[in-house]
RNA sequence: GGAGAGGUGGCUGAGUGGUUUAAAGCGGCGGUCUUGAAAACCGUUGAGCGUGGAAGCGUUCCGGGGGUUCGAAUCCCUCCCUCUCCGCCA
């Protein structure tokens, strides 16, 4: 959600934050809408005051027993009726328009965040950790199903495409590799685990963006609720509607849920395997924090994360995202991305995004500043990482010629000491 | 699912048709006192929007939406949420 006032006081700044993710210019026709609406508002107002001195004046009337001189007010008042009606519809319809605007333009990138079209222009940052020469590395898939570990095709029978069951071993490694997570940054990273629900409203998924643009990439209910497409949308809403105390920020949640998504835009992509699934777990981190600290905070999360991978000794690269492959929340994205020897390249196991005051405008998630002014709070999130791709991550890079699994040291004491699979 | 009670500013909480558009307390801020602090006392303190150089003036907001009325925190309808009891249930 944008602030009209910062629209208002620097027009060509948003229009040329717009160019940077190739958007139109838009400024012209908000101000245009926003003047429609402040002139009916003061028309409104004026009518209003009116109604409201004469209504004081019926008061006083009634009160003397001069009923003459209240039926007489009463009647002036009455006659007003009609104009007030007109402007009140036409305020509600201009602010309406206006909101429905304002709700539907993505977040004004960073001026750091690098100019570009799609995922093949983000920029690298910094490398960690050497790829294995694993010679003729098999993909997840294979080792899985050699090992008996892994059905797609009693996933397909039972939910379709994009579903998997995981067992023994390989369902214990998934467990493994999320407590492993969810000990790491609520024990060094200062995170508090929450267990949230996994069904939100409307209001919510407004409030972290993924309404009204994005319905169709959502799983809706029968109830008209909705299944999180990340735990980003409940941590984030933690604090929807909500005053919170100075003192009580930064607040940092954690959480280990399944997400849902329809990846209505993905048909033909990433078919093979558990690396774009309609249902997958992830271990989410969110941040609240007072507007002067998000920028340091959100390098505070990106190493977070990425000591996830540091200690699972998986190699890995960290790009920031361009313009054009940034979320509609965002400010500026780091993407930790990891070595996947079947595909010999670097994949996409976590997103970390600082949201500025975009979320919590639409939340309406404030706090008071230093100055006793109430001010939007600042949202980050992050993956911490995602669990099913990290499963995939280790399987592959911690092959054997074999076929067999090597368990990464850290995990070990989450899978009863046990040092391979398979 | 059934019955009942509720939802008021950062928090607690009074207020059932008008002449204060929300009493009081807590918390916050400022001050007096003090070497400093605490206590006590005094003062001050909601948010959004419009208008204006500013002071100010106006307007909206008492869970959301709608209605009745000249006028609604207050009356009516509806939805959401919380609590109590009953039913069902992991």
């Amino acid at each position: 959600m944008h602030d009209i006032k910062f629209i208002r006081e620097h027009p060509d700044a948003f229009d040329g934050g717009l160019a940077l993710r190739d958007l139109p210019p838009q400024s012209a026709q908000i101000l245009d809408l926003d003047a429609r609406l402040r002139a009916v508002t003061t028309e409104l107002q004026e009518a209003l005051s009116k109604r409201n001195a004469m209504s004081k004046e019926i008061g006083k009337a009634k009160a003397q027993k001069n009923e003459d001189e209240a039926q007489r007010l009463m009647a002036e008042v009455e006659a007003m009726k009609g104009f007030i009606a007109e402007k009140t519809e036409d305020e509600r319809a201009f602010a309406e328009a206006l909101r429905a605007l304002l709700m539907s333009i993505p977040n004004l990138p960073d001026p750091s965040t690098p100019h570009g079209l799609d995922e093949t222009q983000n920029v690298e940052i910094r490398r960690h950790g050497d790829p294995k020469s694993i010679s003729s590395p098999q993909d997840h898939v294979s080792l899985g199903e050699a090992n008996g570990l892994m059905d797609f095709e009693a996933a397909a029978r039972m939910s379709g495409a994009r579903f998997v069951a995981l067992k023994g071993d390989l369902a214990r490694l998934e467990r493994a590799l999320a407590s492993f997570m969810l000990d790491l940054h609520t024990q060094e990273h200062g995170y508090t685990e929450v267990s949230p629900p996994l069904l939100v409203r409307d209001e919510a998924m407004f409030g972290t963006g993924q309404l009204p643009k994005f319905a169709e990439d959502q799983f809706g209910t029968t109830d008209e609720r909705w299944l999180i497409p990340t735990a980003e949308v409940p941590l984030t809403n933690m604090v929807y509607d909500q005053m919170v105390a100075a003192a009580d920020l930064p607040l940092r949640f954690t959480a280990y849920t399944p997400c849902f998504r329809k990846e209505a835009g993905s048909a033909g992509r990433d078919t093979r395997g558990m690396i774009r699934l309609h249902q997958f777990s992830k271990v989410e981190l969110v941040s609240i924090v007072p507007p002067q600290i998000s920028a340091d905070e959100h390098e505070r999360m990106t190493s977070a994360a990425e000591t996830v991978l540091q200690r699972l000794d998986l190699p890995y690269r960290v790009v920031t995202l361009c313009t054009g492959d940034m979320g509609f929340s965002a400010v500026k994205t780091f993407d930790l991305e990891v070595w996947l020897p079947s595909q010999a390249q670097y994949r996409e196991i976590s997103s970390c995004s600082n949201c500025g005051d975009f979320q919590a405008r639409r939340m309406n998630s404030r706090t008071k500043g230093e100055d006793g002014k109430s001010q939007f709070v600042h949202t980050l999130n992050g993956s911490g990482v995602a669990v099913g791709r990290a499963l995939v991550a280790v399987m592959e890079n911690y092959q054997d010629d074999n076929g067999r699994i090597a368990v990464p040291d850290v995990l070990q004491p989450y899978m009863g000491g046990q040092s391979h699979i398979g």
